[in-house]
DNA sequence: AATCTGTCTCGACGTTCTTCGAATCAGAGA
DNA sequence: TCTCTGATTCGAAGAACGTCGAGACAGATT
């Protein structure tokens, strides 16, 4: 059985297929490495963990790019460049409505990343 | 109230003290965002995120630095400085017993990171 | 004490990242 | 159609990163 597997992709985790078990139970292959690794690299950077957090709290469940750039002391086309970034993650969606572009979460990856971290509890506890 | 917190540490998240809510109920504020950007930074490279995971999953809750190197087709000090981004990300602790040296994953951290991916199911589920 | 093995530190090299200002694109409104 | 505003793309500068080989260090064995 060689690197015959079509490879994670993406898509897969956003629709909730289950990548592997979580990281304390079972080691991880190259592959999937690879592909989860971008996703945390994604959030390894603290304006995008803010951007993340403002969007995935958003009470409407989405947000504007307006209401985002405007808490950073740091220049539109650098918050751009993040909120690009956490897209290609796959860690959220864009939609442009009129002037505006809005930004929400997905869910589907976030529980992916959050299930591969999970630690159970110590046996006798 | 300004800044007067005396600023989340590793140390306290991996001693479990909860740092704040899933980033899909709440914002995280800067400061904390500062602190736990680098565990995810350094979960961020297939490597470490490898290395993490066979250190994570290892049977005997430790595994040996010379167990996890043949895992990979890098040079010994590549490995070795990788193993020190995830020691001062916090996510993992280190002991040398003789000659060799012991890598053991921090549950606290761990914890910390999974919960605030944490995403709730929707209301109406 | 000399040597051997496992691990880490150091210095260097090329690549990638973060940030910016300038320019561009997409819609809305005059 | 012209212009205005919000957002993105482009190109550049400096910092940070991943990798290596050479060398240093820590214990164990002779």
């Amino acid at each position: 059985m060689s690197k015959q597997m079509p490879a994670l992709t993406l898509a897969d985790l956003n629709a909730g297929k289950p990548c592997c078990a979580p990281i304390s139970e079972q080691r991880i292959p190259a592959e999937t490495a690879a592909v989860l690794a971008p996703a945390f690299k994604a959030l390894g950077d603290p304006v995008r963990l803010r951007l993340m957090s403002m969007i995935a709290s958003a009470p409407a469940g989405e947000i504007c790019v307006c209401d985002l750039t405007p808490a950073f002391d740091l220049s539109g086309p650098t918050i751009s460049h993040h909120l690009k970034t956490l897209r290609e993650a796959g860690l959220v969606d864009a939609e442009r409505r009129g002037t505006w572009v809005y930004y929400r979460a997905c869910p589907g990856i976030m529980r992916q990343l959050a299930s591969l971290l999970h630690v159970g509890t110590p046996a006798g506890v």
